[in-house]
RNA sequence: GGGCUAUUAGCUCAGCCUGGAUAGAGCGUUGGUCUCCGGAACCAAAGGUCACAGGUUCGAAUCCUGUAUAGCCCGCCA
């Protein structure tokens, strides 16, 4: 790429002055300055340079740039700014050559090698299955899958995992409710706790097991008739949760279930090993974890008074796991409720004797639901959620996808449920799928007219001269470093942000120029330009879980 | 009381990691573009003490400290 090529050059020419202190590769930054006047590329290595020696960073510049000698192909020219910016501009011929670069590599354009190698797991939504999932699985769903994808894309292998907290007294309490529900179905007169799950949901649940047996459950000792129904309860509702997320694009290679985890004796080994490192001592009837020897303010129980394993063991035992399964990296995107458990976890990784780096915990702030301007509180056990599906069903898949991408992950999120369908004509999706679309249509107007691509390597690119098609190319070339600077830092709005800017280039673009004319050799030039540019917006749209229809 | 996150245009948000040039989008508002491959488009204008106060720096939306405001968390629940 040609930035490795200027940094490397650049590198020399400093190397070669008298007086300069050197600057290695990752200190020369080059960056693509906003404003066209200032040019393609962008290095502030005078300034920089100016402060180690204590000199005036202009006169460095000028002497950098005049030193330098570039490919003119790859950099048509370089001039110095105030206060001591080198500006360069690239060649046409460069980007001529990186348009075949997208035709040659088509679907793979964008793709990398960084992760080569390394074997990545992402768990993310992991919900109680205690009933539907909410939007805020929703914006955890959209986020997790496009990382997932992102990573991909750069050569890890990834695993995508769902733990699924089927064990303990939330479930518990759920089979509580739902055999409640299904006596008052059958007459009986039962009260719902105030504590039980209060939702609709369940109450459908319950006649879909009376559907299948009936009045069977009310005869059977009462330990079996939970146990029969808990497992039935639980199947249901992972089951909705799992086609939630299907219909919402995403797949899980590996459903954990808390309940089998558990059974493998994992928290015992979590306990030797903790023990056997000096980690735990006894106190008050429990057993606690030393965590504040590590980044934690406090230590933490494992084993209550009453002998039963505490949540955070069980999740210790979870992620050790995890870590044993062989991934180098493990990727948690939690709810910003868990923020307090970031500490203790990384401490107990750490007692383990793991590197701690290798744990990414990740939060994902809030999704504050809002209808009409008001919020709407959202409780599980009242029963009173705005579920993924009724989501999925108002504004679609899409929309929803690419709403809850543009925001990063710490931001909190005012979601208006009416306003995203008023505005789903005006929804910046449509801006991005519509370029797709619209060059899909002139592709057939093409086709139509008798007019098809030649091969490539037939097209004369250099007609490709005028600013807007130069700027598209400038823009479209950009998709391989977006998509890494995306995978270093897991931040997948960088690809909602950059699909904006591209069908912003192309719409400019195609409103200044007619693709099909009937000069044929700038057709062809022209037809090329834009099938590179659905590349990559298909390419894009797909790392984010998108459609990028032919037409809309 | 402690912690996490946020605060940028009327609204919703990028930009902050890694300091740099006149702080950018979308929506909304106002005005304009259509003999033409898709108007779900394009152009232009108005709109900003980057919450506030200090500090570091040649240079701060960006880094540091403090303050304010908002949301969330602080259990031998899960």
């Amino acid at each position: 790429m040609v930035k490795e090529y200027l940094v490397r050059k650049i590198a020399r020419v400093i190397a070669q002055i008298d007086g300069l202190p050197r600057l290695s590769a990752d200190e020369i930054q080059l960056e693509h300055p906003k404003k066209d006047l200032h040019g393609d590329l962008s290095t502030n290595a005078a300034m920089i340079l100016a402060k180690k020696a204590g000199q005036d960073p202009q006169a460095i510049a000028e002497a950098i740039s005049q030193k330098l000698k570039l490919n003119r192909g790859l950099i048509k020219s370089w001039s110095v700014w105030a206060p001591g910016f080198i500006n360069f501009t690239y060649g046409s011929r460069y980007l001529w050559d990186q348009l075949l670069e997208i035709h040659g590599q088509e679907k793979n354009f964008g793709k990398s090698e960084l992760g080569k190698g390394q074997k990545v797991q992402v768990e993310f939504v992991s919900a109680n299955p205690t009933g539907p999932l909410n939007v805020v699985s929703a914006r955890a769903a959209a986020v997790g899958d496009s990382i997932a994808n992102i990573l991909q894309a750069t050569g890890h292998y990834v695993e995508r995992e769902y733990y699924v907290n089927d064990t303990g007294a939330q479930v518990r309490r759920l089979a509580e409710s739902v055999e409640i529900r299904y006596r008052q179905l059958l007459g009986e007169s039962v009260e719902l706790p105030d504590d039980a799950y209060h939702g609709e949901y369940l109450i459908d649940l319950a006649r879909e097991l009376i559907d299948q047996v009936g009045i069977e459950y009310l005869s059977l000792p009462p330990a079996e008739t939970r146990e029969k129904i808990r497992h039935q309860a639980l199947h249901k509702l992972v089951t909705a949760q799992q086609n939630d997320l299907k219909q919402f694009g995403v797949t899980y290679d590996v459903w954990m279930s808390e309940r089998n985890l558990k059974k493998s004796g994992v928290l015992e080994e979590v306990l030797a090993l903790l023990t056997e490192g000096g980690h735990i001592y006894e106190r008050e009837g429990a057993v606690w974890f030393r965590s504040s020897d590590f980044y934690d303010e406090e230590d933490r129980v494992l084993i209550k008074e009453d002998g039963e394993a505490t949540y955070f063991l069980m999740d210790i035992g979870y992620h050790k796991n995890k870590l044993d399964r062989g991934f180098h990296r493990i990727i948690d995107l939690w709810g910003p409720d868990h923020h307090g458990y970031v500490p203790r976890m990384r401490s107990a990784v750490e007692a383990l004797g793991i590197d701690a780096s290798r744990l990414d915990l990740r939060i994902i702030q809030q999704v504050n639901l809002l209808r009409g301007g008001k919020p709407v509180k959202m409780s599980k056990r009242a029963g009173s959620i705005i579920t993924m599906r009724e989501l999925v069903k108002e504004v679609g898949t899409d929309v929803a996808r690419f709403f809850f991408l543009m925001r990063r992950l710490e931001s909190h999120l005012d979601f208006d449920m009416d306003v995203a369908v008023e505005q789903s004509e005006e929804n910046p999706v449509y801006y991005v799928q519509y370029a797709h679309a619209r060059i899909s249509s002139i592709l057939k107007h093409a086709k139509d007219q008798g007019v098809t691509l030649p091969a490539i390597e037939d097209v004369k690119l250099s007609l490709l001269n005028k600013k807007e098609e130069l700027d598209l190319i400038k823009e479209i070339i950009l998709l391989p470093e977006v998509i890494l600077g995306a995978a270093r830092s897991l931040e997948p709005h960088r690809l909602t942000v950059y699909l904006r800017d591209v069908a912003t280039a192309f719409h400019l673009f195609y409103h200044k120029y007619r693709v099909v004319t009937d000069n044929a050799g700038l057709t062809a030039a022209r037809l090329a330009l834009i099938k590179a540019t659905q590349v990559v917006l298909k390419n894009a749209l797909k790392l984010i879980g998108i459609s990028a229809p032919t037409h809309m």
